[in-house]
RNA sequence: CGGGUUGUAGUAUAAUGGUAGUACGCGUGCAUGGGGUGCAUGUAGCCGCGGUUCGAUUCCGCGCAGCCCGACCA
């Protein structure tokens, strides 16, 4: 993509009303811009970052027999009714047509997922399913904050389980959970996000969810380094030792909940009526599991952890582009270095590489690198008069401060190779 | 939802009961061309409503909005 047109720009000062790194940075680096309180616009920049999330999420989801669909966002009141949550779901944005008929934005999907399936799951045969979706979701949070990591809409996956029994639910469970496992260390956080012990449900004791060890986190876990679990402070009082390996010493840290997995067995079918017939002519309950992760939480989590004073730096899988390619040039030879440069992208290009080419003749050498650290792409590659003496491009990587010569003719086999 | 705090240009800030200033940005011109470059010039603003006052951006009240702490968070 050529940068001139781009219609964000980068801008220096942040708003003084974001506090948090995350939503600092990507606005600055025109990634989102604010709305209101917690919620945000996802400009060029920032929706590609969050389409790879989420690239990166449906491939996992897809490896485990996942099928994606899309749900409504409007929900009528009966659906809620049914389970209760119209009045105990306190976060619902609750809202009415013109025909007096209510509904609630779509805060989770449990009430809709679990209908909807009842019109095709009738026999054991048809069992286990795992339909997921990735959309917005709203809820009426008291109070927004942390940027885009507590915000009143925002991107989730989740994905919903039936099971013909508790033992297949168990046992789609741990794949589920391997498949987060893989996820976050693809997205970058691989390392530091830890399976966590949380309250439950009174169907399970305990749900899990994936915490990111994050200083801007709001909740507290605790570590056991032993086996690399975590408990969620919210239950440490009842569970004093690693519910692993019984060790009893923990790491204490301030963690981001970047996903979570809940066994919910018939919580929502039962209200639901959804049931299916045994091999034996039997009607039984189906039993569910859901498991969500929030694209733009990651996001923020990404931004708050992958960081120097300069600006973001993106983990290689989910950056907006790989290649950062900056043209330099004085007045004289703008020309000649122009075309090298413009060759060059072109190449890329036709090779797949994913490039942001800054193009812009009016500005200067020193916004261009401070724009290139403050967006954060790995790698950045300049063409300069100075290169083009040796008949080179400059390569750095965003994340070292090493930057070495590259005949332009190597240079894009060396990138697809890398 | 309780407590605190703040609303001045696109952004960040200053001053003031009597013509609202600076920096960045944006526009124009020239210079510059390896770390947010320089000079000139232009552009643009007091959250809303009510009260006090000869006069309110400033003081007071109410509202709205942002942020912080807390509570809440399938």
């Amino acid at each position: 993509m050529l940068q001139s047109k781009l219609f964000t720009k980068t801008i220096k000062e942040a708003p003084k009303d974001e506090m948090s790194f995350n939503a600092q940075a990507l606005i600055r680096a025109g990634f989102i811009d604010k709305l209101a309180a917690g919620i945000y616009s996802f400009l060029p920049l920032g929706l590609r970052v969050l389409d790879k999330i989420s690239r990166v999420i449906r491939e996992e989801m897809d490896a485990i027999g996942g099928e994606e669909i899309l749900m409504p966002v409007l929900i009528p009141k009966e659906n809620w009714a049914k389970t209760g949550r119209w009045e105990t779901l306190d976060v619902l944005f609750k809202l009415k047509g013109e025909d007096e008929k209510e509904y609630a934005l779509g805060a989770t999907h449990e009430e809709v997922i679990t209908p909807l399936c009842r019109k095709f799951l009738f026999s054991y045969r048809d069992l286990p399913i795992m339909p997921y979706q990735i959309q917005i979701k709203f809820r009426n949070e008291l109070r927004a904050k942390a940027g885009i990591m507590r915000g009143r809409e925002f991107l989730m996956k989740d994905m919903y389980s039936f099971h013909a029994d508790q033992a297949d639910l168990d046992r789609f469970y741990e794949v589920a959970k391997q498949a987060y496992f893989k996820i976050f260390e693809r997205l970058g956080l691989g390392g530091i996000t830890y399976l966590t012990y949380a309250s439950g449900s009174s169907f399970s004791k305990y749900s899990h969810e994936f915490q990111t060890i994050c200083a801007a986190g709001e909740d507290t876990i605790f570590i056991c380094d032993n086996c690399r679990m975590a408990v969620n402070k919210e239950i440490i009082k009842d569970q004093e030792q690693c519910p692993i390996c019984g060790n009893k010493k923990f790491r204490e840290e301030k963690a981001v909940e970047v996903g979570n997995i809940f066994k919910l067995a018939n919580k929502y079918s039962q209200p639901f009526g959804l049931e299916y017939v045994n091999d034996k002519g039997e009607k039984k309950e189906v039993a569910m599991g859901c498991y969500g992760i929030g694209p733009s939480r990651v996001m923020g989590t990404v931004v708050e952890i992958c960081h120097d004073e300069r600006g973001i730096v993106w983990p290689k899988e989910i950056a907006p582009f790989k290649v950062h390619l900056l043209l330099l040039s004085n007045k004289s030879s703008w020309e000649n270095n122009k075309k090298e440069a413009d060759k060059l992208y072109q190449k890329m290009r036709e090779q797949g590489i994913e490039v942001l080419y800054d193009e812009r003749e009016e500005k200067g050498a020193g916004e261009k690198f401070s724009e290139a650290d403050l967006i954060g792409c790995p790698i950045r590659i300049v063409v300069s008069d100075k290169t083009l003496a040796e008949g080179s491009a400059e390569v750095k990587k965003r994340n070292s401060a090493d930057s070495k010569l590259v005949k332009i003719d190597n240079l894009v086999k060396e990138l697809t190779q890398s």
